[in-house]
DNA sequence: CGCAGCGCCTGAAGGC
DNA sequence: TGCCTTCAGGCGCTGC
């Protein structure tokens, strides 16, 4: 599943690809999740950004395309006469190739609006600050954290804490920073450790090109390695490599998390 | 306004 | 072998 680390992967090797490129066609899957692809041709692609995980292409005409990856999500290039898989949902023919948003489960999504215009989109206007902002301290995480008595890995799955941190790395940092899963609230050392943490997974993460555990490639095809890297998510039953106890799988929100039982305390 | 609950999707894996 | 069930989970929407 991209979080941060693989958006931030996919969108360094874009923005070259595809920046000063005009949309000359487009198409798209027929669910209003997709559709509004074509709605960017005749555009001229002049940036492309990441703020959490979504990728913003600065288009022409004061428009702006946002395109989220959801679950199975895969931007790809492809020559410009290639076919066009039964997976893809949504594509943008350039001059000389074919940008292609491959997703299985369509969980994934595209809107085109009027540039900085969020309001159909929630999350991304509401989104938190992105973990490696200087911006994003000990003191705000605990300030954003404090007044809410949501699991504190639900908070930081809600995106609205801080951005782009998924159920991946949202496990690896609190076991990083021995904090369980659930507690309600956490202290200002806590906050601390927690914010120090974040920021090495997904720096970490991203020095690894992203976590490939199924269907996450970056642009060229290839997958990412910080899969041998993650000390917490995925390992229940495996030993934890801090205490040596046997790390535990728990439910929590509707999420999937591994956690240990014995150094990540309440 | 915050948030709990639900629906969206389909391939893979496990049970029988 | 093949059918059925369960599981993975980010985010938008609804309603309290």
């Amino acid at each position: 599943m991209p979080e941060l680390p693989e958006v931030e992967t996919i969108v360094r090797e874009l923005r070259p690809r595809v920046s000063g490129k005009t949309i000359l066609s487009a198409g798209a899957h027929p669910s209003a999740k997709f559709a509004s692809a074509a709605a960017a041709i005749s555009a001229q692609i002049l940036s492309v950004q990441r703020r959490g995980k979504y990728i913003l292409f600065g288009l022409s005409q004061g428009r702006e395309m946002i395109v989220h990856l959801g679950m199975t999500g895969r931007l790809q290039l492809n020559p410009a006469e290639s076919e066009v898989d039964q997976y893809i949902r949504a594509w943008w023919q350039l001059d000389d190739a074919r940008l292609e948003l491959h997703d299985v489960r369509r969980f994934g999504r595209v809107a085109v609006v009027p540039t900085g215009n969020y309001t159909t989109l929630p999350t991304l206007s509401a989104l938190g600050p992105e973990p490696l902002d200087p911006h994003f301290s000990a003191g705000t995480l605990w300030t954003a954290t404090r007044t809410s008595r949501r699991a504190i890995k639900t908070q930081l799955l809600s995106q609205r804490v801080v951005a782009g941190i998924g159920n991946i790395y949202a496990d690896e940092a609190l076991w990083r920073a021995q904090i369980h899963p659930a507690a309600r609230r956490i202290t200002k050392a806590q906050a601390e450790a927690l914010r120090n943490e974040l920021v090495e997974v997904v720096e970490t993460a991203i020095d690894h090109g992203g976590t490939t555990l199924r269907d996450y490639r970056t642009l060229g095809g290839t997958i990412g390695h910080n899969q041998h890297h993650l000390q917490c998510y995925g390992r229940a039953g495996q030993e934890c490599l801090r205490c040596g106890g046997t790390l535990k799988r728990m439910v929590l929100d509707g999420r999937g998390t591994t956690f240990c039982a014995s150094c990540q305390k309440r």
